[in-house]
RNA sequence: GGGAUGUUAGCUCAAUCGGUAGAGCAGCUGACUUUUAAUCAGCGGGUUGUAGGUUCAAGUCCUACACAUCCCA
């Protein structure tokens, strides 16, 4: 206790550097303290019988002064308040489950005094049995207790939680412990993953699971990250997409697969973006666009009932109803009459001419994505409820089946909700002659300096021209369905570690790192 | 990349026209045998993001930088 008065006392006990702050060396006495009372600081393990659920459905109520002592519960979990009176006090004590409160009574209670140095955010193990307060709340009466671990770090305020972010998403842990709406994200999270597995898996398709270092990372157009392999020599990407792997598959003979992995995209961070993020991709063979659809959206029609149990959900404070069937509109009709054009738009001269006059911004727009941008304008953000825009331009569908009868467009819908893109789905292109040509279309925009053009993959062509037969394909971004399910407008809410800017100095590893 | 706003105690936030940097919670000491944002009394806790500048005087005004949030490309 004397040693807390004199912190000069520059001792070299490495549990006591310098400059710890006044909060942590009062938990490192705390710590001191239990251990001479006879507890071990850090124990194995505990014999955890029950969560605080478990003891709350088990006497959802009962009269005041009521108690069970023939029922025994054994329970671990944080110390997220505790409320000191004397003679009695009462702790919260949060598990997975959720929180029970816990008594302690100075005759009650075995090591009643040591309570004294429980600090908030420890992790206690209790002994007790459960009574109704006063108040009428179900209580764990603690019959005997142990420290599990100490906390050096106060927690965050009980009332206003961890506001910032930056520190929500950089110190994850302390906004899971604290914000109990972050917990139910991620739990959400968990549950619409394993809901699309259970509905694949249903429907015969097999999971596997593609390469995420890639000689030539395609299937989409996005800038990759490179690496190096020390043994080989040699240079890989980081994947984009599962695209090109999976048709593989298709070729292989294997009918049905789909992958949930992760891409990793070397571009900016935003609100709806994140360098690594989760993706589904799914194909089956025998299959066309129309088909996808239909699978599609009886997939997240199933979802959405399982998950709120109603086909209408509130979307930032949109409504969007996933009711069957999802509407289809097909783009070109779509684009031409929100953009109230008097001409076909697939008439890529008079669109430009008529893009350059109305908006000057999309002059640097090389022609080929000039369509998908006016889209982008017009006509995405008004879908609010779940659409298929059907049909896209050829030209931003390279690894797409021409349309059956429109020149010009593609067998691909784009699947729109509460304005943004959720799921692209094709008949995927086998004809790997054409595959080749519009692979070489690509290679030209790159040698004209569009660095995200698709990089040909001489290996998936030869897969190609061994057969791929008919094939429907689809994807969706995990993490803008998880948004959306969750009603965040940020894909830093629904990512438990979004990638962040490294701390420098001044973060929680303050100090030694000062350069020289 | 551009613009707006912000950065003050562990957390959440104040600080008037440029004039001694504050509160609640958390922490420490004490009281209290059914509290629950416990209560009561007392006490500590700050390089106001960083570096410059203006000024008798800067959290406040100016410049640059760093980081963050939001909006736009």
């Amino acid at each position: 206790m004397s040693e807390l008065s004199t912190p000069e006392s520059s001792r070299p006990d490495p549990l006591r550097p310098s400059g710890l702050h006044e909060q942590t060396i009062s938990r490192l006495n705390n710590l001191d303290a239990l251990r001479e009372a006879g507890f071990e600081a850090f124990p194995y393990s505990y014999p955890q019988t029950h969560h605080a659920a478990d003891v709350l459905r088990a006497h959802p109520a009962g009269e005041v002064g009521q108690k069970w002592e023939d029922q025994t519960y054994s329970l671990a979990g944080r110390v997220m308040q505790f409320r000191h009176m004397g003679g009695a006090a009462f702790a919260d004590v949060q598990d997975e489950s959720g929180t029970l409160q816990v008594y302690f009574g100075k005759k009650t209670t075995e090591e009643f005094a040591a309570t004294k140095k429980i600090d908030l955010g420890d992790i206690i193990g209790v002994r007790g049995f459960p009574f109704v307060t006063k108040t009428g709340q179900v209580t764990l009466e603690a019959q005997t207790w142990q420290p599990l671990v100490k906390s050096l770090h106060p927690l965050p305020s009980k009332f206003y939680g961890l506001q910032d972010e930056e520190l929500r998403a950089r110190r994850r842990y302390v906004d899971l412990m604290i914000n109990p709406e972050s917990r139910e994200v991620y739990r959400t999270r968990s549950r619409i993953v394993r809901a699309i597995r259970h509905f694949l898996d249903d429907q015969n398709f097999m999971e596997v699971e593609g390469p995420t270092l890639q000689v030539v990372a395609g299937g989409t157009e996005a800038k990759p990250f490179k690496t190096f392999h020390n043994a080989l020599g040699h240079e890989f990407s980081m994947r984009i997409s599962l695209e090109l792997y999976l048709k593989r598959l298709i070729v292989g003979g294997f009918e049905r697969v789909y992958e949930i992995g992760r891409n990793y995209r070397n571009e900016g961070i935003d609100r709806t973006h994140n360098p690594e993020f989760t993706m589904l991709e799914a194909y089956f063979a025998y299959g066309d666009y129309e088909d996808m659809m239909r699978l599609v959206e009886t997939m997240l029609h199933g979802l959405v009932m399982e998950l709120r149990g109603t086909p209408v959900i509130e979307y930032q404070g949109k409504t969007v109803d996933f009711s069957l069937p999802f509407k289809r509109l097909d783009f070109v009709a779509a684009l031409t009459e929100a953009a109230a054009l008097d001409f076909d738009p697939l008439d890529l001269a008079k669109l430009r001419e008529w893009s350059d006059a109305k908006h000057p911004e999309f002059r640097k727009v090389p022609d080929y994505k000039l369509l998908d941008k006016l889209g982008g304008e017009y006509v995405e953000p008004s879908l609010i409820n779940p659409t298929f825009l059907t049909n896209m331009p050829l030209v931003i569908s390279p690894l797409v089946k021409a349309h059956r009868e429109r020149p010009g467009l593609a067998e691909r819908a784009d699947l729109y909700v509460a304005g943004f893109e959720l799921a692209p789905i094709y008949s995927e292109l086998n004809d790997a002659l054409d595959q080749r040509a519009r692979f070489e279309a690509q290679t030209a925009r790159r040698d004209a300096g569009d660095d995200e053009a698709h990089e040909q993959d001489e290996d998936f062509l030869l897969a190609l021209e061994y057969g791929m037969p008919p094939t429907a394909g689809m994807g969706m971004g995990i993490d803008r369905l998880t948004m959306l399910l969750t009603d965040r407008d940020s894909i830093r809410d629904v990512l438990l570690f979004p990638l962040l800017r490294p701390e420098t100095s001044g973060g929680a590893a303050q100090g030694e790192q000062a350069e020289e």
